[in-house]
DNA sequence: ATGGCTGTCCCTGACAGA
């Protein structure tokens, strides 16, 4: 069984490529980041005719998550948003699929370190700890995907020294990362991948993405329960070839069953 | 060099992304 990150970039935009990409894969679970549609403008129908069921959390213009599960899966309790936390931005979604809590996530850019936005993704990132410390103790077989916006580490980035500091590599935001991890969590690519020079998102600009300069931000982490079960983690480069492409590509997770 | 792309809404230029 395979579980899938991918942030799109607009949903209204990328649906065809979601279409295609879930076609030629045929993923079980996938989770999409920035859908950039309002909750009832979601094309549920597509989905459908394409034989997967889903559960979304949408806004206009910004932000939204959804998870998309290969029929005849089952989804169950749907949880949208950080109960407890009053957030406008609508970035989590988590359902039940196969005994296995999902748990997706668009997290905080921050734009820079001296951002008014940089402080709210810190308080964001603490909610959500929480809210997975939370999830955890209820649900030990647990997986928490998205767009973490957060290189955790040097390798991570393709050029550590320009990055060293700045948003999406700064020792707060490497230090939160470090926290889900510490509540008995694993960076599943890491369980497998030590290879330099892999990334999940290229800016669109100045060629970075044929030039391979980019940073690893999307991830997938996999509780302490259900590592044993976890047979790889690849990053799928082929829909960022794609004629206008997300700026992210997917990530995927095997488990075993 | 605060540029360089892309998407959204609609003040078609400003904002956000990363």
């Amino acid at each position: 069984m395979r579980f899938a990150t991918w942030n799109v970039n607009s949903l209204k935009v990328r649906l065809p490529q979601v279409i295609q990409w879930l076609a030629d894969t045929g993923v079980e679970v996938l989770c999409l980041q920035e859908l950039k549609m309002d909750q009832d403008v979601f094309p549920l129908a597509e989905i459908e005719a394409a034989g997967y069921r889903a559960a979304w959390f949408g806004q206009k213009t910004y932000n939204g998550v959804a998870i998309l599960v290969k029929a005849p899966l089952e989804m169950s309790e749907v949880v949208a948003g950080i109960p407890g936390y009053d957030d406008e931005q609508r970035r989590v979604i988590a359902a039940t699929v196969n005994g296995i809590r999902v748990i997706c996530g668009y997290f905080v850019n921050g734009e820079a370190v001296d951002s008014p936005k940089y402080p709210y993704k810190l308080e964001w990132l603490s909610r959500l700890e929480g809210y997975v410390a939370a999830e955890l103790a209820r649900y030990p077989d647990l997986l928490l995907l998205g767009d973490y916006n957060i290189a955790p580490e040097d390798r991570d980035v393709y050029d550590p020294e320009g990055w060293r500091g700045q948003v999406l590599c700064s020792e707060p935001e490497r230090d939160a990362f470090r926290r889900l991890i510490a509540l008995g969590l694993s960076d599943s690519f890491r369980l497998f991948n030590q290879e330099e020079k892999q990334y999940s998102w290229w800016d669109y600009r100045q060629m970075m993405f044929r030039r391979n300069k980019g940073v690893r931000i999307d991830h997938i982490l996999v509780s302490d329960a259900l590592k044993a079960r976890a047979q790889v983690c690849e990053i799928d480069k082929a829909p960022r070839k794609w004629e206008r492409p997300s700026d992210h590509t997917p990530v995927i997770l095997h488990l075993n069953d």
